[in-house]
DNA sequence: CGACACCTTGAAACCCCTCAACGACTGTGG
DNA sequence: CCACAGTCGTTGAGGGGTTTCAAGGTGTCG
């Protein structure tokens, strides 16, 4: 943003597609960054129309996965609207190490996690000085621990009753034809 | 909510495709609620997987509305997370005025919004008791009135420099075949 | 007339931000 | 080797934005 602060919208994990917000839109506001090393493979525009002309159920797969992306934003809109500093930063912590489960990069309750304070703040919509003291709180309740570039999460089911997890929104399958 | 609390994620406005977000996903956790009177027109995901191979350059569409769509919902985002409330009712009130100025439904400088302040107050993550304080500041700053139901916007510049408002995430364009 | 939804206002409390400062660690150049 | 800058994590004090609690005003509808 003008001021210098800015808004993380997601955080992509192995696997997922990267830019597909923006692969048909000509105006994009919007940047990415890499938090480590990363394998990527490129797909033009140009593929995607072939795509949709010879393989349509390749085409519907790929407005599934938009959606399951949405999805996700939508989920972290309603964790910054409606839950304070405390509830959105385990909602953000349980819902990374679900994802991240799923495809098999370390267990949901224990998983590496290389953000800095200061990007996870900017993730959550509040100062890296006040996510220190709610991370403070996290672990003197003996909830979850950020150390080390690993997050261990200790009582999975008071944190996601205290953050009001409900992970049915990432267990999306893909379509069949009926 | 569980509390009783809920997020509103977007205002959906004539002509806009409404649920195109779960039309593929099986599990899902948001409603809608109607404000006016609505014409619907209904759409199966059999047509839609018909669609997909019968017409591909209809997909692409199609996949280019979810793109605008999540645009809006990303822009929702960045304000709730980066702006205080003065500016978040600024920047909600100004775009959903481009909205609809967009396709023929007033002007972008007043406009029927049949919206309550508790309405409001939900779609922008703040109680409908400081709603009403900021909107009382809008209307001594004489930027912008809200009274019976219209919108008129007094001093849109200064609105859309306070605001950090610009409107290019809502210039979309079509995609065509190259 | 009462019930209800909506808008409005005040006072106190709370959450979160800003400002300021410090320690630990890393890489860099003298 | 050490001084230095830079990033990151941590903590305290003070202030401001927002919420909560409480109350009252308006209008509509049955």
């Amino acid at each position: 943003m003008r001021d210098g602060g800015r808004q993380i919208i997601d955080i992509q994990i192995p696997g997922d597609f990267i830019g597909l917000r923006s692969l048909l839109l000509r105006t994009w506001d919007q940047g990415f960054t890499t938090l480590t090393d990363v394998e990527l493979a490129k797909i033009g525009t140009e593929k995607i129309w072939d795509m949709f002309r010879v393989t349509p159920r390749l085409a519907v797969a790929l407005l599934w996965v938009a959606s399951c992306d949405q999805a996700v934003v939508v989920e972290h809109l309603v964790n910054i609207g409606k839950r304070d500093a405390l509830a959105r930063t385990a909602h953000f912590l349980l819902e990374l190490g679900s994802r991240l489960s799923l495809v098999g990069h370390g267990e949901a309750d224990s998983y590496a996690c290389p953000l800095s304070q200061s990007i996870l703040a900017d993730a959550l919509g509040v100062t890296a000085i006040h996510l220190n003291r709610v991370l403070r709180q996290l672990r003197e309740a003996k909830l979850l621990v950020f150390k080390d570039g690993v997050i261990t999460i200790l009582d999975r089911k008071r944190l996601a009753e205290m953050a009001g997890f409900d992970s049915i929104y990432l267990d999306h399958q893909p379509p069949v034809r009926d």
